[in-house]
DNA sequence: GTCTATACCCCGATAGAC
DNA sequence: GTCTATCGGGGTATAGAC
């Protein structure tokens, strides 16, 4: 077909900017070379530099997947009609994912603690996005359940799941992630019953 | 004196690990190179060989800095007689780091973030070790104050300060610190009024 | 104990053949 | 568009003079 070498194309750079999303994550932003990318998407080392002009620009691609995964998962959330049972899903995801998160954490939140030291390039602005669209579709929840305060409820659960992330993956510990999970879940369930704080 | 000497490499030493300390919490561990450390600390760089073997020992050296800090920290707390006041006293020191956090984060948190993606060498556990020194402290005054779980609510309130710091560092925001940190000192309150949750 | 010079390796990025 | 060879820079670590 006259555009298989475009889809070709497409489909290298999709590669790639899945295998940084991946390898960027378990190895961090500095200990990861080209090669470890290039050798994970099975593409030739120097070809990386036709599609991806720096190694930023990789990283770059990197938060952008992970800003995609995050919409495909809250798209799905969106189908559920009660605010209060998506919440309590998308804890469930991330309990889910225990095993990855004890051993390399959650793959924004580390990234952007690593990106946030530098001072320079605005790749750290750029990590800080990505959360804060976590945190605007986690306000939005409790914003539609009538809560108060909806972004400060939306700081503490998403501030949750950074702290018992990095917990679970500092103590190598995933019974960290289902216990911190389950107090949160009773937490979001006494928040619409009127509890108290 | 005849140990002028002695007391000048110890110097040197000590000057070494708080520069490594200082250091890499403001840059991370890969970011930072042993000219840099050398530099903060008035050292030429040929000579930090003598003191230290590999840049590995100076990131023990600067966790170990980390810990004694942490202890200098708790001990000091100690001194208050009530639990409870030492707990809402720690969060009162996290929140007054506020513009540390927000900048480089928890210099033990984000240490451990890093270190944890790699196998090898060990000083991952080690990392985790000094955030289980904090767990531990933190347990302490739960058990003391007579509530139930009590290293689950340490888990909790050090998951608290992780998640805390590592948002405030993301958004750049020091808003964050402060908010969450009332709120963690409202849940402190409420768990010894026999509070739900 | 102190410090300089440098060996050695690795990585990001480019040049240029195909 | 693809791939190899390589340049240039920078970092860890060491050798060895002082």
């Amino acid at each position: 077909m006259a555009n298989s070498t475009v889809s070709r194309s497409a489909d290298k750079r999709r590669r790639l900017t899945a295998a940084a999303a991946d390898v960027l994550h378990r190895q961090g932003v500095e200990r990861t070379t080209i090669a470890d990318i290039a050798a994970a998407a099975d593409v030739p080392v120097g070809n990386v530099y036709y599609y991806f002009k720096t190694k930023d620009e990789l990283v770059q691609a990197a938060l952008a997947e992970h800003a995609a995964h995050l919409a495909e998962l809250t798209g799905e959330l969106d189908r559920h009609p009660d605010p209060l049972h998506r919440l309590k899903a998308l804890v469930a995801a991330w309990v889910e994912q225990r095993d990855v998160a004890v051993r390399f954490g959650c793959p924004t939140g580390t990234l952007a603690a690593e990106l946030d030291k530098r001072a320079e390039g605005g790749l750290d602005e750029e990590a800080g996005k990505v959360i804060g669209l976590l945190l605007g579709w986690v306000e939005r929840q409790f914003r539609e359940l009538g809560l108060p305060d909806p972004d400060g409820l939306a700081l503490t659960l998403v501030a949750g799941y950074q702290g018992m992330s990095l917990l679970a993956s500092a103590l190598r510990d995933p019974d960290v992630m289902t216990r911190e999970g389950a107090r949160l879940t009773r937490w979001l369930d006494s928040l619409s019953q009127g509890g108290a704080s």
